[in-house]
DNA sequence: GTACATGATGTTTGCGTAAACATCAGCCAC
DNA sequence: GTGGCTGATGTTTACGCAAACATCATGTAC
């Protein structure tokens, strides 16, 4: 019995020998951290007092204080987060399911959860999303069922965490960024309809006839509600929306479209869902000689941080990723911490940014 | 009582009634999910027994293995990982600590490290750091201390790291992007020197008498080597490097750095540290009647997926993100199964990516 | 038939922490 | 001075799991 010679009183003496010993005992032969009753031990002190003083608890001397953080600090004490975890029966993380980090949205609200998380006492864990196909969301969930987290934000589309049929550890709070479904969920989404129509209506404003759309995948929800926007903002007006021409995100898909859209001379003005595609759509004028902004406006999504250095520098509208973010992580803590599923959906509004990739229509009127 | 009713089979009988009150105690008001014990009575089996099926251990009868299974199903049994984690002394978890995710870079190996962990089991928690200031590096790893994580990939210049002299908890194992402490650290990087020798042989193969060079920021490790390897590219082979110039990554600053080399007459090609700051040069070189290729060529780095819709389409080199985290990743892992604290410096190969923006110079020569 | 292996299962224990409760000294009121 | 009362600290317990060990049938060798 290394503990039964310990001098009572509030002081080791000889007892700090054991202590040190039993810092450094092994498991496994790898070396383990100390525990709380190794500094308790150290510091003369019973483990419940660490904790409290690990805890920041009132009702400790400051003199016993002092002794239990030296203690801490000799032995390199750190507190251990399962054990605490276990206890508390709390693990705050929060998990972040989203698809591919290649689009900047996504990256910007995942880039603004964790910092907002970190705010608050939260670790983020990353649960990546390789394709957009059911058997790959629930793997993404099945995994999640034995992560250590206390709720769930999922950056995509709603429908196909329906689709996935996938059961939530049931105590697991979800917000859900970039859906409609805000009558099941809680749902935090930037306003794509307000900005949508703001682009709409600046390219008429400038007196354009009428106003092209390159539109984003058809699964995504936010391509689609970018969508009904630009159609309904031109019916809003008395105008004729033009045949929809659609993308997938990328440069590329806006080159390739840009294509179809430089030969129609009658084509003088394009909200782009997207400033990747507003991109391609640029090459493709360029190539075939159509000048913008004087042949033609176009308008992008987004305000990436390179719009400014397109050619010509893009006008866009600007998303507030940092806002959206924060809410998120606002709207998951007030679950997790009232367990009222409020369901709703937040906007976060958008802001028109003009540069110069729109100018009133030269050619023709 | 609806469980009752169950015959013991192996034991319990009587004691069964108290399993069914267990399974839907509350704690604080609220619902937990159920234990090893809950199922463990509803099978009529010993927790033990629940424990070897969860983990998948040979030596259990198909018939209780069936009962068990069902059970688990039943209360929707799912393992507690803190509890989990508390008894085997490992959290599955790694830790990725990194400056702001504006960068393609850092986002796209976070991607592959986050995809590479899940592939083995772990899961990966984010550590944003907002700026590299010794303060937030040492804040983000002070947040690291409490957490639980095995293992740390740090994304980020090694310097900032020993400059906030941060303690790791002792037991966690760390990998390190971008740097060349590998004789202190474990390091994956891209092969920066290849690359950059490529871009500029690629530009002197073309006929150029020099490159120029538009550099990264100071204090970037990658751009510190990329300039380096640009300078000895040139004294190899016999030219004089030009002043150098810098940028700070962003497109806006290869802008203001593409304003001076515009006006230079005598440079008629450039390497850009990488396709941001590229971009930002075609505009300014665009916006002062030089065109590219004709006048000047121009070379980025990286192969951002926008980089083929530029304009012109941008020759540059091509980084291999996914297979720098999965290194990483390996890594990392390799030397928290093996406890080894292998040093050195691994390096992924690059690969050049000729598209429209280089050509040999036509003015001159 | 006894002895002894084998395989299936149950029992005990402890991981590190923190809530709940217990103790104990000092202090105040009357 | 006796009976609370307060504040500081110690003791017990349980969180959920899984390793280590214990038990107990059954089968098999001789």
């Amino acid at each position: 019995m290394d503990t039964a010679e310990r001098t009572p009183a509030n002081a080791p003496g000889p007892a700090a020998g054991a202590a040190a010993d039993n810092a450094r005992r092994t498991r496994g032969g790898a070396r383990t951290t100390a525990s709380m009753a190794d500094v308790a031990r150290l510091a003369g002190v019973s483990s419940q007092t660490v904790s409290r003083v690990s805890n920041g608890y009132a009702g400790v001397t400051e003199e016993t204080r002092r002794q239990v953080l030296a203690a801490m600090k000799e032995l390199g004490y750190r507190p251990n987060s399962a054990a605490r975890a276990l206890k508390r029966g709390e693990f705050r993380t929060i998990g972040v399911i989203t698809f591919t980090l290649s689009t900047t949205g996504n990256v910007r609200t995942l880039e603004a959860i964790a910092t907002s998380a970190a705010h608050e006492g939260y670790a983020v864990t990353l649960l990546p999303v390789a394709l957009p196909t059911q058997d790959e969301v629930r793997g993404a969930f099945s995994r999640l069922e034995e992560l250590a987290v206390d709720a769930v934000i999922v950056i995509m589309e709603v429908h196909l965490l329906d689709a996935a049929m996938v059961r939530l550890p049931p105590h697991v709070q979800v917000v859900v960024v970039d859906s409609d479904a805000g009558d099941h969920y809680t749902v935090v989404d930037t306003d794509q309809a307000g900005g949508s129509r703001a682009a709409v209506r600046h390219l008429l404003d400038l007196g354009h006839r009428t106003v092209w759309h390159l539109g984003g995948p058809e699964d995504s929800f936010a391509a689609q509600r970018r969508t009904d926007a630009w159609r309904a903002a031109l019916t809003e007006a008395g105008r004729v929306p033009p045949p929809l021409v659609r993308g997938d995100w990328s440069a590329d898909s806006g080159y390739r479209a840009g294509l179809e859209l430089a030969v129609r001379g009658e084509c003088t003005a394009v909200f782009a869902a997207n400033d990747q595609m507003a991109l391609g759509l640029l090459r493709a004028l360029h190539e075939h000689g159509r000048r913008v902004p004087e042949d033609v406006s176009v308008i992008g999504f987004d305000d990436i941080p390179e719009a400014s250095s397109f050619l010509p520098p893009l006008t866009t509208v600007h998303q507030d990723f940092a806002e959206v973010g924060r809410l998120c992580v606002q709207a998951v803590l007030s679950k997790v911490r009232q367990g009222g599923p409020e369901r709703g959906t937040t906007l976060v509004p958008t802001r028109l940014v003009p540069r110069a990739s729109t100018a009133p229509p030269q050619g023709s009127a």
